[in-house]
DNA sequence: TGACACCAATCTGTGCAGGCATAAAAATAA
DNA sequence: TTATTTTTATGCCTGCACAGATTGGTGTCA
């Protein structure tokens, strides 16, 4: 995947960072790395530069290249989410992202019926009737790929940017559950109707219904996986943040 | 503030890309810019790093550093945001994250009266009190701040991070909802129990009580600012996205 | 003697300049 | 159309100078 040399570095150092292999408050010498991990300075440079966006790190002068920790970290970074997800604190990540699109995914159908072009929602009804093809069958594996497809032209149906781009990580939630076998032999009879429901509502231009829709299918997700992260501790970041 | 030379780059390009100064779609030479900002390659090689993370530009060999369209522009980098705030497109920004926080915010509230560390609870308490007092003053540039304190209190004693660190963008927008002149000359009587309500029942450990007032205050919210983006159109971004 | 301010040594990231390798577009030939 | 060569901009490497922060020492004064 990772084709250029400084990606390499920067897969390298951030999944080490994440899973604590590298111990947070622990300071790295760019020089070392160079010799480590045999590649140049620019190559080293500007992966140290994206890890300090995504805040894995924070390079000074005179000290080096200083691991922060969690809290520091930007929750929102395509690589910072993966990263988590591998690791063996993946039951926050999943906690997170699950409380967002409880949040989230209501607030999207709800707008989608009021501001999705007619191709979109023409989409939405005709994956929900693969949905319920597939699903009836017992065809997991098509369900699950049909199931992403679908939560995520509902996020991009909202027309909000910040929901659309969530598609991803929601995606790969839902990958995780059916490979970890939090999902049922087949899917549920309610489960496939309230999909079926927030495409008609969102086709009907009916917000309402397609939130409340939603919002059934949220909670039946909560209570299918909410187990994965029992003992998982919370994270307190404080309000009053360094810069 | 850009205190580093590459930070400087990133800003000027960051900026002039969002603004749409440099149209999508336009293809920039790292030779030019060496030329044209009078810093060495390291330099514009970092930050170019920085942007195509923001999903701002892609630079390929042979073809040099494509600027991208808006839909791959990452919504949740602190810099674009800010970009965004800052260009004739703001409303656009404003309503995508006014809709996220209407989302999220009552599932914050609701999340703080399960979980939230006493020391928590106690400052929300403390935080809402002062709001009443500075708020029936009519000191609003007191008032503004505290505000932004109490919401951001809200998020982070969710003890969820994706929630916590929604806190910086959405104090921008209460800071630019003032600036704007959107604000009554003195907060409603109504706006200020609710928040007062919110504290309580996150103290009292009441969610249902602590959701259902701080959708109240986002009911309120979106009718005040909901008219700074009638005409802005919304994003569609395909669901099908290229890597 | 001990506390404190000031200064110098040192260490490490930051920035600069130039060179070679390589991949991908474009042009050419088959 | 397809295959091959040429072109060209980024990717990667290296040596050097600089800046800023930490550390330790030095000197002054109480």
């Amino acid at each position: 995947m990772a084709t250029s040399l400084h990606a390499h570095v920067v897969e390298h150092l951030g999944s080490r960072i994440v899973s604590g292999q590298i111990p947070r408050g622990s300071i790295i010498l760019a020089a070392d790395l160079e010799q480590k991990l045999q590649v140049s300075r620019s190559v080293i440079r500007e992966a140290v530069r994206v890890l300090a966006q995504c805040g894995l790190v924070n390079s000074t002068k005179r000290v080096g290249i200083r691991v922060l920790s969690a809290e520091h970290w930007n929750p929102y970074d395509d690589h910072v989410i993966r990263w988590r997800l591998a690791s063996d604190h993946r039951g926050a990540q999943l906690r997170s992202l699950t409380e967002l699109r409880i949040a989230v995914e209501p607030m999207a159908a709800e707008l989608a019926a009021e501001v999705a072009p007619e191709a979109l929602r023409k989409e939405l009804m005709l994956l929900s009737a693969q949905m319920n093809h597939y699903g009836r069958m017992g065809d997991l594996r098509r369900f699950l790929e049909l199931d992403i497809r679908f939560h995520a032209a509902v996020l991009a149906a909202s027309g909000n940017e910040m929901f659309a781009n969530l598609a991803t990580p929601i995606g790969a939630i839902l990958r995780g559950r059916t490979d970890l076998g939090l999902m049922p032999e087949r899917p549920h009879e309610e489960a496939l109707l309230w999909h079926q429901s927030v495409a008609d509502a969102i086709s009907n231009a009916d917000p309402a219904a397609a939130r409340r829709n939603m919002e059934s299918i949220m909670r039946r997700t909560h209570n299918e996986i909410s187990g994965l992260w029992e003992d998982e501790q919370r994270l307190f970041v404080d309000a009053s943040k360094p810069k």
